[in-house]
DNA sequence: GCTCATTACTTGCATTTTGCAAGTAATGAT
DNA sequence: ATCATTACTTGCAAAATGCAAGTAATGAGC
């Protein structure tokens, strides 16, 4: 197996989610509630389906996702974020509020970055909603 | 010039440092104060420097880092912070938080996370110094 | 039970990025 | 004038990415 870099805490992080990519899934899981592969694919991004199955792969490795055959359709899988991957919302947030900041053309609405700045726990509480497995 | 994938804040944000080794070149200054090429391409992750150059040139276009010759050396080129670059730190220390939670051998101190908890924003404003050019 | 559509991937291949080692140009020190 | 230092650049193999097409397993309809 691959051997870490450092035990830096900031390069543990880079380790698992420091792509292009991963975040974006964990947001489509979070802003839009997505959960099978098909709605990840349909990302306004374009992810490509090689790219989606490994990083949902990697998601799943480090305990930040995790996967469940579909209660009303066997073939339908259905992806939940575990607390390490909720856990991530903080770090999010402030990436949406960095963007947001810095990209003259965001889409993100100023009420949304106000929101984050004037009750972040309660912004994470609502986001958190419905997003790790059912029946726990 | 290559076109945006989309204009969500966590996308512009992950355009810009979505990999595994601009945040750690930033690390680097604001932790270990460093400011030169040669002192980044020591890092403990053992950074290449074709990498590294090609990063720290992302970072100067994207206004994260301003460049300017030592006064004491015409060699030695110095690597600032700049107020979007400083801008970063919130999101760094969500990732140090949550990489010492998850890594259960992180090299990050127990003070370290209880002071970033207790007090975000004196940890920030004492990060901060001298990672700007002088003399403003 | 058979056919067809859907879902979740996998595969092949060209392009791009990374990583490693070595090389070069411009100072600065002696 | 020579040598060391600093900041990169270059060449090349290996790995990751991106795109298009293919496949296996279910489910729905007949």
């Amino acid at each position: 197996m691959k051997t870490n870099r450092s035990h830096c805490p900031l390069n543990y992080a880079l380790e698992i989610f420091g792509d292009k990519w991963t975040l974006l899934i964990i947001r489509d899981i979070v802003v839009s509630k997505k959960k099978t592969f098909g709605e990840f694919s349909k990302s306004p991004e374009n992810i490509a389906t090689n790219i989606l199955a490994n990083r949902l792969q990697i998601l799943e490795k480090n305990g930040i996702l995790s996967k469940q055959v579909s209660p009303e359709n066997n073939k339908v899988y259905l992806y939940y974020l575990t607390p390490k991957g909720l856990d991530l919302l903080p770090t999010m947030l402030e990436m949406v509020v960095w963007g947001a900041k810095y990209d003259s053309e965001t889409a993100a609405s100023a009420a949304l970055i106000e929101r984050i700045h004037n009750d972040r726990s309660g912004v994470i509480r609502e986001l958190s909603a419905n997003l790790t497995p059912p029946q726990a």
